[in-house]
DNA sequence: GTATTTAGTGGACGTTGTACACATTATCAA
DNA sequence: TTGATAATGTGTACAACGTCCACTAAATAC
């Protein structure tokens, strides 16, 4: 403390030499580490900052409070989703239209979908966990067009949205393209069809239907496809 | 202090005179408060002996530690859940086999789920939380066949269970028996449809479809029960 | 009536989220 | 270049939580 500014090369803690936003990214990563093994739950600022090399309150400088971070890490695992189900579409050959093809491409976001809840039970359960906002007020009376309600798209849908739900749409568009799904029955559809997988999803990773030996989990997947393909064929 | 029990009308702290039993049940029941109105993370359990009137540590002789009250007031929310559909069921009037009344029951089976996932968010986020016990640990190597698995039934299904599941287990036999599901179709179908009332009511409760405004929610109620009639009546 | 179990109290510790004051570096105007 | 201002990290502190330990009074068993 005697120098003004002294022997800056000794080790003077070697403060904010990070580049720009490399602590905020960094605690998103360090989050999304803590989700992967322990859920929502596990991400504790904290912690996080812990493995970032900064001091706890560094956090309130890039998000307003835990929720803001667990918001980031949610909309972090969100995206692996959708990039998961982008890379399973992405593999199946087949021209838009070709019915082998469009068959082939909704069963692989079904399929991704399923296998992220069940090897990333944790990363799942983040991406559809809702920040504690204020979790479970009041029933909510009229909220306005906030959150992603049936996913607003663009005057065309120009832009294909990664997002699940979006994904799932073309999906079924390009089932409906090929034929296999009736025009009239397009409608909506996908809101059916992704409750059913989501369900699977939910109940066989974290709900009542966890730890069935693998084989019966093989024939519960089996059962819902067969049960999607029907609701979509129609009585 | 000067006798050895002296004046135990005065006001002698009142210790010990609740009736046996009567705290840990207090407990259940005011962390099922918590848990109403602000799911699972809400069941605090200092929070809970303040409300019973006992000091945090009289919890201790009652529960192993936070989780396993958690776990209790897991079981009474799906104790209320089931409550609720197993009163739907009996709203419907007419006899075992009557087409119309299978129809009506399996409708009001779904209906109950669906309204009490809207009614209650909290309790019904709390009826499916599997308490921390090591939460989303390695994926599992064979696990044996001890939580609920496929719902071991008995030898033939004597007593019903009155579990959500086993109530759309008997909802579905009836619709068999009634003609208006394909026995060869029967086995197993329960799951796709559970999956699918399930998945709706989270992805509506405190998914990414919350806060979708009263008539949509409606209509995504009609999309999926319509869904599933044709994935019952099948391709 | 005494001994033993049961069920509550009191105090303490470590961890968490977060507020306030402070210090240092980056950015930009003069 | 210099000096103001904003951005970003540090330190200290506090309340609340889950949980541990020692103690004590009531209920029960012998």
């Amino acid at each position: 403390m005697t120098a003004s500014r002294p022997a800056k090369e000794t080790h003077q803690v070697e403060r904010r030499r990070r580049p720009r936003g490399a602590v905020r990214d960094g605690l998103v990563a360090a989050g999304l580490e803590l989700a992967r093994t322990g859920g929502p739950d596990a991400v504790v600022l904290r912690e996080a900052t812990r493995m970032v090399g900064v001091v706890p309150n560094a956090a309130y400088r890039h998000f307003a409070d835990r929720d803001e971070l667990l918001a980031a890490v949610c909309a972090a695992a969100m995206d692996e989703l959708a990039a998961r189900m982008a890379a399973g579409v992405a593999r199946v050959p087949g021209r838009h239209g070709d019915p082998d093809a469009a068959r082939g491409r909704l069963g692989a976001i079904g399929t991704a979908y399923l296998a992220f809840a069940r090897e990333e039970p944790g990363l799942f359960a983040t991406a559809f966990a809702l920040p504690h906002q204020h979790a479970y007020g009041i029933p909510d009376t009229a909220t306005g067009p906030d959150r992603t309600g049936p996913e607003s798209t663009g005057p065309e849908s120009t832009v294909q949205d990664r997002t699940p739900l979006g994904q799932l749409r073309t999906a079924l568009d390009e089932l409906a393209d090929a034929g296999l799904l009736d025009r009239s029955r397009r409608d909506g559809i996908e809101y059916p069809v992704w409750a059913t997988v989501h369900g699977l999803a939910v109940l066989a990773g974290s709900g009542p239907l966890r730890d069935v030996p693998e084989a019966a989990r093989h024939h519960l997947d089996e059962l819902i496809f067969g049960f999607i393909q029907d609701g979509l064929a129609g009585g």
